[in-house]
Order: C-alpha cells, then structure tokens, then sequence
DNA sequence: GTAGAACCTGACGTTGACGTGAGGTGCAAG
DNA sequence: CTTGCACCTCACGTCAACGTCAGGTTCTAC
C-alpha cells in the first residue's frame, strides 16, 4: 500500500505519516523508484499511534512504548514506564471531571439574559 | 497585592500573570508608579483560569465564558458556549478513559523480561 | 511517449501559553 | 543617597505535531 492509501484508510494526513517515520513510530519499505510501501499492519499500527496521541503521550513516550504495546513484551523501565503514563491519563481524567462539573453547575445555575439583550452587537 | 506575592500563592508565574492581563482574562490596578495592585479575589480568579485551561480551554474560550461563570449571568449564545465545552470535555474524558484502560490491559497483559536484559545499556 | 496524478526531499510557517533575556524604573532599608 | 530586589515593557525563543510551498521524480493511463 502507498501514502496516500495509508492517509485515506487512517485518516491522518500524508505529511503526519511522513512524521511518523521521521520519529521512528511506523517504517515502511520501499519501491525501486523510492516511494513508501506499507504492509497492511500499517494500519493498525497507524490507528495505535493516534489512540496514544489522543491520550496525550508525546511521540518521544510512544516511541518508547510502542515495541511493548505491539509485542506484548517489556523490560522493568518500560512496564514503569507504562504505569506512570496510565497514571498520567487517570489524573488528567480526574481533573477534567472536575472541571466538567464545574462547568455543569455553572450551566444549571446561570440565569439567561433574555432581556435587554438587543442592543449588544 | 503585588504580582510577585500573587504569583507564589497562585503557584502560576509572574510571567503567565502578565499573559492573563493581556489576553484580558485577568485585570490589575496599577499604583501611582505603575506597578500592578490585585485584591484579594484575583486569587480565585486565577484559580478558575487554570481549571478552565487544564480542562483544555483556550484563552480565547475562557475570555468569552469567564463574565457568566463568575457573574452567573449568561447570554443564551454563552450558555450554548458552555453546553458545548462541557461536552467537549466529556468526549475527551471518553478518549482518555478508552486509553488508559488499553493501557491498563497491556501492564496486566506483558511479559516482562528479565531474562537477557544484562547487556542493554 | 507523454500528460498528470501521486510521490519524493528539504525547509520554513503555524499555534498557544508561556520562558527568557535586555534595558530601564519603583520602592523600602540603611 | 545608594544598594538591591521587585517590578516594568518590549520582543524574540520554545516545543510539538504537523501544514504548506518549492522544485524535482515516479508511476499509471492512454
């Protein structure tokens, strides 16, 4: 599979999968005239990469994680490594959850100004 | 109070102090020299204006909401504001919460290894 | 064999919330 | 009055995950 496959079925953008093999999170081969050729565990991998991002790990930490979390095999630093970030991700959870509550009872609470409202701009 | 004492009790630097003032999210007396006088409620203030940013609100989002969630006081377009932040915040919560269970599988799940680890360096 | 889409490698631009000097001023203490 | 710490205003630097443009090459279809 070429770059442009890979983008459209994951959904990330050609340049992000250029990005990817620059920090080495995702290699591909290559053709005899020099463009990318992914096997179709790209994909997989590709979307792995974006949950992490999503959970707010820097390329550096996935880089680190990855071989783990694919192969199912660690070293002691890494499955410390792994639980300091879970950590991470449960303590950002709890303060968004926070935060949305203030913010419900802000929304339960607010009087709505309906009037004297027209001449606002 | 002064910026430097506001800064220690708030815990966030003089520098984002000053970030605040300018992005309008934050006001400041000034005395007669022109140094910046805060009362006493820019504590609170400041407080709130982390827990919006942790909950990953921009500057532009909080100026915006920061009147009716202080006031109590909202038009009806900054109630909708608000409805959709918060929910915004609860998908991220769904995000991270997907992640960190993943991750929690992969730490129950790993084979450490323990065994040819001697010469990694 | 040729048009043109898709690909390639640099390399600079973007965004947000500050960090970090540079160079000058306010103010309390001795 | 002068030491010296806290404060002031510019204004450029930072970092991450890409976006975007430039200038050239490969591949596919006709």
């Amino acid at each position: 599979m070429r770059i442009g496959q890979l983008a459209r079925r994951s959904g990330v953008s050609v340049r992000a999968l250029r990005y990817y093999e620059e920090q080495r999170l995702l290699e591909s081969a290559r053709t005899p005239g020099g463009q990318r050729d992914y096997p179709e565990e790209a994909l997989e991998r590709v979307q792995l990469i974006q949950d992490l991002f999503a959970a707010g790990l820097s390329s550096r930490t996935v880089v680190e994680l990855l071989p783990c979390v694919s192969t199912g095999v660690a070293t002691p630093a890494m499955l410390e490594q792994l639980i300091v970030e879970r950590d991470r991700i449960a303590a950002r959870i709890q303060d968004l959850t926070r935060a949305a509550a203030k913010l419900g009872l802000v929304i339960e609470n607010v009087t709505v100004a309906t009037v004297a409202t027209a001449a606002q701009d």
